[in-house]
DNA sequence: AATAACCATCGATCAAGGCGATAGTTCATG
DNA sequence: CATGAACTATCGCCTTGATCGATGGTTATT
């Protein structure tokens, strides 16, 4: 079985062209660096060199070979990047669970970050309605959780509220009626349907307050705004990012209405390092 | 560094959940997979096995890890795949050079056995003119052709016809003046635009026999009668197969035409295993 | 209480990776 | 053409680590 100083010998003298090359850049001797090659090539039973001229060169089958071999580094590269981590006690998986209310910019940069900082690191994204979202935090199934404002928390958790302010304002399709209004009144909205969030658990519970349609996510409200079915309450950056042109914004008294939101996590269950990182990178 | 042997001895012991178990397995001693993993703890300084209890049972880290360690493990053993195959002669990269006018379902299932068959294998495939096809077979640059039939070869290489015949037929879109006639004669044709095959070496001398657009791929055709530019000798399995119901085809003396299909390869340097293999698909 | 199955540890063995020294090749240069 | 510089191959020797068998401790079952 070729082992990895072998195959580390092989693709440094590939690279290199060079196995005098090889062996200085990998701090052995010249002939550790050969002699790994030359078993290698036993093993495999196949030619990897050329050496007929000055410079050892690659042959086809040693081409091949060397992308496989540095495939194998590779993996053991990531795998050892993550016991370093393990090992420094950052968390095996980083459970994060946002508010449907909440998706924005500083959380997808926060994750771009993320992506760089934790490459090998699993992340799970939940979306959950507020009251499990608490709980999700509160049993350990989730480090951390984003959600919109609350007055009271249960003791067991600590919060901060993220330095940033989603606004929620009411928009229609270019085409609907209500579009051409310069101004609206509530009693001019409540003539037309609304589009309404309205999470699994906890049903929007209609009470004749007009013909109301309601979908579990915002993008589906937005997808149902552009169509023309009604008007919709929907975050600003949404409508500016998949629906720019479409949907125009409602210009009625209350709104737009700022959406403040929390961090949330456990003083049981406190997030370990990567945790912290994005919980400050959110915070900051 | 993490050798293969410890790699194993853990993964073998983190499925079967018992040391012994993967000791029997890999037919070593207990002693040397409890050596190995206690090993590879040290070198991660990771614990990766909770033993308080009877069997022992992957910590959250242990999971981790382990699927680090198959992903190298794969990565080895695709490695000793790819070298098996090159040791038994296998060619290195495998590249077939296809006409313009072949495009068939006998080749495209060839690939899906292929795939399954040589899955560590490279392949090239490019799009070349007949004159052309020829020339790369006989540089070497490719092992294979596939290329309209032809009365004379050069000596240098081998044929063998396809047993399959693609028909080539006449095709206008829908909405086109001459969908509506049932049959079409010479001269009417002559009277719209032609869509017509050209090779990038090899241009089309347009004579003023009409006005003619052309284009170097019969994709680009299609999609240029679909618009209803004008009427295009088409593959018939094409049309069916991306244009099933905007084109119709023409009635025309003489059309459709059948196209026979040649393999081309050189005696020089005749095609490895790999190439034979997809050859004899091809051919029975 | 007895038994069976499991894991950890110890000392010994052996193969593989490592080094230094040396000899043989290849290429550029005077 | 002779020479020197830089490279690779090979040899002997040493160290490391993978492996084994034996032994003892622990856990669950009967």
């Amino acid at each position: 079985m070729a082992s990895q100083e072998v195959l580390l010998a092989f693709v440094q003298a590939a690279t290199q062209g060079s196995f005098s090359a090889a062996a200085r850049k990998l701090g052995r001797s010249q002939s550790t660096i050969s002699a790994a090659v030359a078993s290698l090539e036993i093993d495999l039973d196949l030619q990897l060199f050329d050496r007929s001229s000055r410079k050892p060169t690659l042959t086809p089958a040693g081409h091949v070979m060397l992308q496989k071999a540095e495939a194998i580094l590779a993996a053991t590269s990531r795998l050892e990047m993550s016991a370093r981590q393990l090992a420094q006690g950052v968390e095996p998986k980083l459970t994060v669970a946002i508010s449907d209310t909440y998706q924005s910019y500083r959380f997808e940069a926060a994750l771009v970050d993320f992506e760089q900082r934790y490459p090998e690191l699993e992340l799970e994204c939940l979306i959950a309605e507020c009251d499990d979202l608490i709980e999700l935090v509160q049993r350990g199934r989730a480090h951390l959780a984003f959600a919109e404002m609350q007055d009271n928390y249960p003791p067991d958790l600590v919060t901060s509220t993220v330095a940033e302010r989603t606004e929620i304002a009411l928009f229609v399709s270019r085409e609907h009626a209500l579009a051409k209004l310069e101004h609206v009144d509530q009693q001019i909205l409540e003539q037309h349907r609304e589009l309404r969030l309205a999470t699994i658990v906890n049903p929007y519970d209609s009470r004749g307050k007009g013909r109301v349609w309601s979908a579990p996510s915002y993008l589906m409200l937005l997808e149902m705004a552009e169509k023309g079915f009604g008007w919709a309450p929907l975050p600003r950056w949404l409508v500016q990012r998949y629906a720019n042109d479409l949907l125009i914004e409602l210009d009625v008294r209350g709104w737009p209405k700022p959406v403040f939101v929390d961090a949330l996590w456990s003083r049981l269950y406190p997030p370990g390092p990567a945790g912290s990182w994005l919980l400050s990178k959110m915070l900051e």
